[in-house]
RNA sequence: UGGGGCGUCGCCAAGCGGUAAGGCACCGGGUUUUGAUCCCGGCAUACGCAGGUUCGAAUCCUGCCGCCCCAGCCA
């Protein structure tokens, strides 16, 4: 049972259930499979799977097949993938197409109550007596043939006797409404296409306004959930299931859909990203869609405690991204083991380390010792991040500087004491001194240097790429105006990373994720990981609060 | 200018006539061999605006203003 009515929904379904008639909730998740889902369906997904949790009831994932034209197999196999990787399972699937028979008897009753009529205009036709927003539009020529004539026509659209757009099957209900979807509207469409699911079996298809109340119907769906946007069409969806013989009415609740700043919700938008090369696919990390969050490196819990925390409404805004990035440090640090990488390589050269090498052992994780440890070489050769030392700091740097002192985590405390240059100025090595005495966790020297930075064993470590991310868009709102001028160009970078061995020891380790200490949380890259070139993903970086001054 | 919605801190969001929860962000401070984590503290005399009702209003009424959605044989 509901522990937590957060929302006006939850608080209506509890009053529903209360009131009495109702038998259990039944929710449904009703994606069209023509492309991948997003961010933006996670929050139906969750609200939708999380309501019928609470309440003890089920989900059904519907396909909304009603437009063969756009959908595809591909995309209903992706949407599942998404979904059960979030944590969910569902009733079904089914998939409107399951019931098309039934539709279709439902749109001959229809027919036969005067209630609907074959409209033979021209598309453009239509659109031209629909009125606008302020005048009504007028009526159909066609709207006053016989019952007769309807039926005659509606089934030889149905054998196929006409070609596409020659007919259409409209509801004969208020040309002059002020709600234009209450005009006449278009209830099936002739469409000789082939549908992945049904083939050729038809060549008309119901409309989504036409098909989704009945199915919902059909399917005893107890609380009919969707977007803002669909407000104005409730009284459609009203009519429909008021004007057949069918013992049963959903009532359709509408929230707001999600906004995310500095991306864009549109599926459409999406496929202008890949097709025209801007990101390498749906599943491109860049990309707000679940495969692209998945591959980036979000936990499946982290998106789910997002759309916990944004809360269900129906005002619209935008979220902030920070608020996303925080649910996913929240889950990765508690979870992800921690190792050393440098991305930005300075090699270091340590002029009074005479021995060979030597082992230090190190925690996988600082607050979680049944991680356990592992060990990394040390050598008088190693790797500093390059941005881990300047010759003109600002004030408060506190990592390494000419003749300064840092500490190498969970090493050794060195000295530089020479800046090597290269031709042209750039920084080649740095030469320092290490203090043996000052070894992490035996350290006698009774230094306290003010910082501590990363680093790696030159002799054994591991060369890989890293890839980082920035937001994908510049713009808060890209969607506003020409998205593509509003594309970020820094927002994928490659960096040439130098990773500790041990990482790649655990192999059998079942932790997806890992924190590289200081720069952020990485995932191999599930595409194009390989022993030989190690490919990482930076999901999120750490939070930052150094502000230089 | 028709219809449908929405307006509470920078962002999300509680509140449903009794005198503004919480989270994120941000700003201080403490702990810290990750400038991370963790811990403490600060952060709306104010609820789009203007009137009105009431002992009392973010909550009720009236009128404005602003934003979003709708004129696909898309969903």
């Amino acid at each position: 049972m509901a522990e937590d009515l957060r929302d006006f929904i939850r608080r209506r379904i509890r009053d529903d259930l209360r009131t009495g008639d109702g038998e259990g909730v039944v929710t449904r998740f009703p994606p069209e499979p023509n492309g991948y889902l997003h961010i933006g369906h996670a929050k139906s997904i969750c609200l939708n799977f999380g309501v019928a949790e609470e309440f003890d009831g089920s989900t059904y994932l519907r396909y909304d097949d009603t437009n063969p034209l756009r959908e595809s197999q591909e995309y209903v196999d992706a949407i599942q993938r998404d979904i059960a990787w979030l944590g969910f399972s569902w009733a079904g699937p089914t998939y409107a197409s399951d019931y098309f028979e039934r539709l279709c008897e439902f749109a001959v009753e229809l027919i036969k109550r005067g209630k609907a009529f074959v409209c033979s205009l021209p598309a453009e036709e239509i659109r031209a007596t629909r009125g606008t927003l302020t005048e009504p539009g007028t009526d159909s020529p066609y709207r006053d043939r016989t019952v007769d004539e309807n039926l005659d026509l509606f089934h030889r659209m149905r054998a196929g006797e006409f070609p596409d757009g020659s007919h259409v099957l409209r509801a004969k209900i208020d040309m002059a409404s002020p709600n234009i979807n209450m005009r006449d509207p278009v209830l099936y469409r002739i469409r000789h296409a082939t549908h992945h699911r049904t083939g050729d079996d038809w060549c008309i298809y119901p409309m989504y306004d036409f098909t989704h109340c009945i199915c919902d119907a059909l399917e005893g769906v107890s609380h009919s959930l969707c977007t803002l946007e669909f407000e104005d069409h409730r009284p459609l969806y009203d009519w429909v299931l008021d004007n057949i013989a069918i013992n049963y009415h959903p009532p359709q609740i509408e929230f707001s859909r999600l906004n995310l700043e500095f991306t864009v919700m549109s599926k459409r938008l999406f496929s202008t990203l890949v097709d025209d090369g801007h990101v390498t696919g749906w599943d491109d990390p860049r990309m707000p869609t679940l495969a692209g969050m998945r591959r980036r490196g979000y936990p499946p819990a982290a998106i789910r405690e997002f759309c916990h925390r944004i809360g269900v409404t129906k005002s619209d805004g935008a979220v902030e991204y920070a608020l996303l990035e925080f649910c996913v440090r929240q889950e990765l640090e508690a979870t992800a083991p921690r190792a050393m990488a440098v991305l930005d390589p300075l090699r270091v050269v340590l002029t009074n380390y005479d021995r060979e090498g030597e082992s230090l052992t190190a925690p996988w994780h600082p607050q979680q010792p049944e991680q356990g440890h592992r060990e990394m070489t040390f050598s008088s050769t190693l790797y500093i991040e390059r941005d881990d030392f300047m010759e003109s700091p600002p004030r408060k740097y506190r990592r390494l500087t000419p003749g300064g002192m840092v500490r190498l985590r969970y090493g050794y405390i060195i000295v530089c004491e020479e800046v090597v240059k290269g031709s042209a100025g750039e920084i080649e090595e740095l030469r320092c001194r290490y203090v043996p005495e000052s070894k992490s966790g035996s350290d006698t020297s009774g230094l306290k240097p003010k910082g501590v930075i990363h680093w790696v064993d030159a002799n054994t470590a591991v060369s890989a790429e890293v890839r980082l991310f920035e937001r994908l868009f510049e713009d808060p709102n890209p969607g506003a105006g020409n998205f593509l001028e509003a594309l970020n160009p820094a927002s994928l970078s490659l960096a040439d990373a130098r990773v500790e061995p041990a990482l790649f020891a655990r192999e059998a380790s079942d932790a997806v994720h890992v924190q590289f200490e200081r720069t952020g949380y990485f995932v191999k890259d599930s595409l194009d990981f390989t022993p030989e070139r190690p490919v990482f993903n930076r999901t999120v970086a750490l939070r930052d609060s150094y502000k230089p001054q």
